[in-house]
DNA sequence: CAGTGTGAAGATGTTCACAGCG
DNA sequence: CGCTGTGAACATCTTCACACTG
């Protein structure tokens, strides 16, 4: 194991490792080599193993790696070992879309909190979550001791709220308003920007 | 204005430039230097003059760049003078938030056709878009020219339904689903990975 | 003379190639 | 003998520094 300082691009990958083995792991596959690996994921299987021996040595070599042990020495270094309890702004389009999403474990990853500002939505319950209003928000958020913050309110809002997120306490904001979000260094800043994948799309549809 | 080819990284950034540009215009300021961009944005000024020297000389020695003149170049370049219209499949949270989403300009993107295979959901209007039958989808697609899709739908039924839209004449794809799609190299891909999104966030939570 | 455009230097990430271990 | 782990070579992207121009 090596202490380089770890790329972040390899950060990236390890959740798609994971799937992968996920997905191995039902099918009952108990080793596979980087090879294997890296031509699922097309990717280099150098790579693969160079991701992988940041973080130690899980290999074995002449076999491989045990899929199992893997997925769980990945779910460790991403820390999802731990339940991450989440509070989400914005139940417009998106917000209520992620409040009934099935797509990420909902025992790792769960949106404990709601907020909105419009008066009609405030108190309503969707999937068990009351809407709250928006003006609580900073004291409901550190009393609830939450540490991620979902931004999805219109750009125009999105500043404003990210900065009460901050107050309150939490230290990781997944924002899917189309804005850049001005934000201290030690809060943490994941961006799903749609129009922006959109618009890089079209880019190389043209001929 | 050079050769090189472009990194795929300024293009990353072409939309982020033409936010920035939006905004200004709409205070009605006319210039802007790479130096006052890059603060924005919050990038080395050389990147940005770099970055947008690789399409042609915008800007202005001791001046700066024309904001008017410098967006248009930029859609020109992204090729939002045109508009594009999309197939969204799989009308579940995510495809209805989609259906109704305000975020992306709707002179340049607009989704046209929806599917979905629930037989409760086929023949609904949403949002002045009727949801058509899964099984109409690659005739319906290749007969109104759609060149883009947007895929909506579970994991599991995101390949086939990538296949079905390429069949229909679909060229770039815009992926939901947390999922790796194989796909022809003639084809466009851009993914939205929400879970992958929140599984690097938290790992730079840890302390 | 302020600010662009750009070679050259530097930083970061990927791939090669192979020693070495199970 | 096969496959990992990893220095070294290579490729790509970013930043520096400055010539040059409106």
């Amino acid at each position: 194991m090596k202490e380089r300082r770890i790329p972040k691009e390899t950060i990236d990958r390890l959740p798609l490792y994971l799937r992968c083995l996920n997905k191995l792991i039902d099918r009952g596959e108990e080793n596979i080599s980087s090879e294997n690996f890296s031509s699922r994921l097309n990717l280099n299987s150098a790579q693969v193993r160079k991701d992988l021996s940041y973080f130690g040595d899980f290999g074995t070599r002449g076999v491989g790696y045990k899929t199992e042990k893997l997925a769980s020495e990945i779910r460790d270094i991403l820390n999802l070992d731990k339940s991450w309890s989440m509070a989400l702004v914005g139940v417009g389009n998106i917000g209520s879309a992620l409040l009934t999403y099935r797509g990420f474990d909902q025992r790792v990853f769960e949106v404990e909190m709601a907020f909105d500002r419009n008066p009609d939505l405030i108190g309503e319950e969707l999937n068990g979550v009351e809407i709250e209003d928006v003006n609580n928000l900073v004291d409901r958020v550190s009393e609830k001791n939450i540490r991620i913050g979902i931004v999805a309110v219109p750009a125009q809002a999105a500043q404003e709220i990210s900065e009460k997120l901050v107050e309150g306490g939490v230290t990781g904001i997944l924002n899917f308003a189309p804005t850049l979000l001005d934000i201290p260094d030690d809060v943490q800043l994941a961006q799903v920007d749609i129009t922006k994948e959109l618009e890089q799309l079209v880019y190389y549809l043209q001929k």
